[in-house]
DNA sequence: GGAAAATTTGCGAATGACTTGCAAATTTTT
DNA sequence: AAAAATTTGCAAGTCATTCGCAAATTTTCC
């Protein structure tokens, strides 16, 4: 594993909220080219140590985000999007398995991936 | 009402499934500058009448696929789209608002939208 | 009904996320 | 530690989507 690898997938571990490529490249700490993000980021999900999801907001575009996914932080995340302040709040462990496979029997389809998220006006950004 | 609205309204309406802007600016019976389809796409979304989501697929890229939401066809839908053959398959309205009722109690942010849907391989391509 | 005001359209150029080709640098293999 | 395989940085490309602006259409108002 390469030390761009490395700091990339460090740097999702430690980061609480989702983050896009562009973030990541932006990061004085890691310093690697856009290019050098976007293929690990892939190499990653791909390997299953990182998960994303597309999710457009009017301030910021559509942009693609990503977050860790290790055995210590449990399976499939899903989030809330906040559009005032742009944090996102982890709904937790995804629990649609059983609904999945009844979707699976019905239509006779095999399900490869699933993407669910929520966004909206948060708690603090209410008040 | 204009001409170009009209003409895309009836096409969102007529089409089973969910259709991106290229192909609606594509589609020789409409022939509209791809600037208008866009721009009417928007419009429809704001007033109701339409949905979207943005999904990707590896064949396709990323695009914002929309469809039809009239007082007839019920409210909100989801999908399964097919990785080989490209068709969605309607899950049916949706059922979570009682999910999200419970979210926005427990988290105390206020849900304006929701994205949710299924990718993978059909029945017919399995086969 | 028709002229003025407001909105929408088409065109071409711009934007921005993401990808790619390629030579140099790093990592892995042996 | 040299050869082989992979990855990196850079610069240029791609592609969905947006934008500015003048011309055309639609709406408003008399």
């Amino acid at each position: 594993m390469t030390k761009a690898r490395k700091a990339i997938l460090e740097a999702l571990k430690a980061s609480v909220q989702p983050v896009t490529a562009m973030m990541l490249a932006k990061e004085p700490s890691l310093s690697y080219d856009q290019a050098t993000v976007y293929r690990n980021l892939h190499y990653l999900e791909e390997l299953g140590m990182a998960q994303s999801f597309i999710l457009h907001c009017t301030e910021h575009g559509t942009e693609r985000y990503y977050s860790y996914r290790g055995a210590d932080c449990g399976i499939h995340h899903h989030w809330f999007h906040c559009e005032k302040c742009h944090r996102f709040i982890d709904l937790g462990s995804c629990g649609y398995d059983e609904q999945m496979h009844a979707w699976e029997k019905k239509w006779d389809f095999t399900i490869t991936d699933h993407t669910f998220f929520l966004t909206g006006i948060c708690s603090a950004c209410k008040a």
